[in-house]
DNA sequence: CCTTTTCAGACTAAAACAGTCCTATATACC
DNA sequence: GGTATATAGGACTGTTTTAGTCTGAAAAGG
């Protein structure tokens, strides 16, 4: 099953409640109850998306993460690729030579770039902001509402 | 890094021999040589491509492996599926509810669907005959060239 | 100067995956 | 019909990747 790492879905989630309070500091620990993640996880996320460039964090008291830049200008290939590396479907996609032992007779090589670049440019298409549709100020969830779920469904 | 796993990278090039000889069995050892690949893994895969219904196999003496579909019938969605399982880059689009423990305070798994899609929509594009450009028909590689390899670069 | 909070890295445990092997079943040929 | 050949099906093992946690260091506020 290709899939992106849990890590990444964290981040989207994370970048998600960010773009809720703009310009506002959120703590990790405010934003693992926000999010029903362990604060530790949150730490974690967070520091690969300071370190991607997409957060900026300040330190100490009454410090916290903000959004750098508008929910509207960041694509959420940005947002995996902080988190899980570059997208490359299979190795031939990530560097020329070298990697794949059978590149001699792989005559697909070129191939799957072309098809890895039709996945990026599809993920390109979606930025933060069309994940956090309505998202409402600072609803303030706990990690599982036993009681009173709206939830519909099941 | 978002990626496909090693053994539908090896469905694709196995599926490319197939169909660079259309109506020819090819025994699983055959398949090894030709690829470069372990003759166990060769069997597995081609075990999953026969259970999925894109490749007919003959047993016993004379058997082996033959495309049931045109290469140009065949999506590579359609084989990474078989190997890998159904395409989905999170959890929440998998199946409905009751996984995503997170799920009452993800706004945002609808939107997850959409990017799935957009994925899958890429890879449907690509078709297995337009990852066997030229093919031809049967050169019998060996696993490494160590002498008078062509492959420039590095 | 002391408290608060992020930063950096190492470390552990768990899960997924690749790869191998063994036994059963089917077919061709003698 | 018997034997050799090939796939089918499954279990099993070792490796790699990943998730998650923890500890100590650095920075900012009061």
């Amino acid at each position: 099953m290709i899939k992106l790492s849990r890590l990444a879905d964290y981040s989207i989630v994370l970048m998600t409640q960010l773009a809720g309070r703009p310009s506002t500091l959120m703590q990790a620990p405010d934003l693992a109850l926000v999010t029903g993640l362990p604060v530790p996880t949150v730490a974690k996320t967070m520091k690969q998306l300071v370190q991607a460039g997409l957060v900026q964090s300040q330190r100490g008291a009454k410090g916290g993460y903000v959004l750098v830049r508008a929910a509207t200008d960041i694509p959420v290939t940005e947002i995996i690729t902080a988190v899980d590396g570059p997208i490359a479907l299979t190795d031939c996609t990530v560097d020329e030579d070298g990697v794949c032992e059978i590149e001699a007779l792989c005559p697909t090589r070129t191939n799957w770039r072309k098809i890895n670049d039709a996945v990026i440019g599809a993920l390109r298409e979606v930025t933060l902001a069309d994940m956090t549709p309505q998202m409402a100020a600072f609803v303030p969830h706990r990690p599982y509402v036993p009681v009173a779920n709206a939830v519909v469904g099941e």
